[in-house]
DNA sequence: GGGTATTGTTGATTTAATTCAACACAAATC
DNA sequence: GATTTGTGTTGAATTAAATCAACAATACCC
């Protein structure tokens, strides 16, 4: 497999982000009394796969971590992650100029406003 | 590679995680005017791993997403994700017993409370 | 202290993620 | 309507992610 740049050498921000996200990880397994092979189980994967996610691994599938907030019953926070109701700088940028200029061909952007 | 039983085929719940984050992030792109080519460079990819991930590939590596919430300026909501002062079934389960049961080899644990 | 369970590590194997080229289509501008 | 830009698709090449086996180390329980 070939690796992203953004994966193979993520900058600081996106490194810390995914290393505190494994140890959040780590610890509401830890609450919830899980060794890594229960875990690992219940969402379909193997232990070393939990140990890499864990470590906060940059290479790994997205469905890998999400899965296992599944697991955890920790999916919630999801919804909030690039949410537009919250993107304060998107809907200023938006508001800014009326015409649209990228080609919408699905119209996947909402212009309800 | 070898892909994980979770990043095969996820369970409904976290295709449907997937494929929100991923149109929340088109959104935001399209809202900054941004082309797939334009934000792929910033972030540091090709055209085509954006177009992956706006689609919410499960099988994607995750400093992908990351790095694409990073260069929108959205890193913000990662804190929140997994954070155990939130995990409100963690802390209940902690509380339920005190002696610790899996090993802690690191001291990752942080059972002050 | 012995026995058990969890985790760390390493090396080999399999499989596919990522990139790229090349093309086609849609939409906006002139 | 011709040009330009943004995007969808496809097929080939490269490289490494995920699994597994086997072992060592640590922490817990009796």
């Amino acid at each position: 497999m070939r690796v992203s740049r953004i994966a193979a050498s993520p900058p600081h921000a996106v490194e810390q982000a995914l290393t505190a996200l494994g140890g959040n990880i780590r610890t509401a397994r830890l609450r919830r009394r899980l060794s890594r092979q229960q875990l690992a189980e219940k969402v379909g994967m193997s232990r070393y796969l939990m140990a890499d996610i864990e470590a906060g691994k940059p290479t790994t599938a997205v469905a890998a971590y999400v899965g296992v907030l599944w697991a955890l019953g920790l999916l919630d926070g999801m919804d909030a992650l690039a949410h537009p109701d919250q993107d304060l700088e998107g809907k200023v940028l938006e508001a800014a100029r009326r015409p649209t200029t990228a080609p919408k061909r699905g119209g996947a952007l909402d212009d309800d406003f």
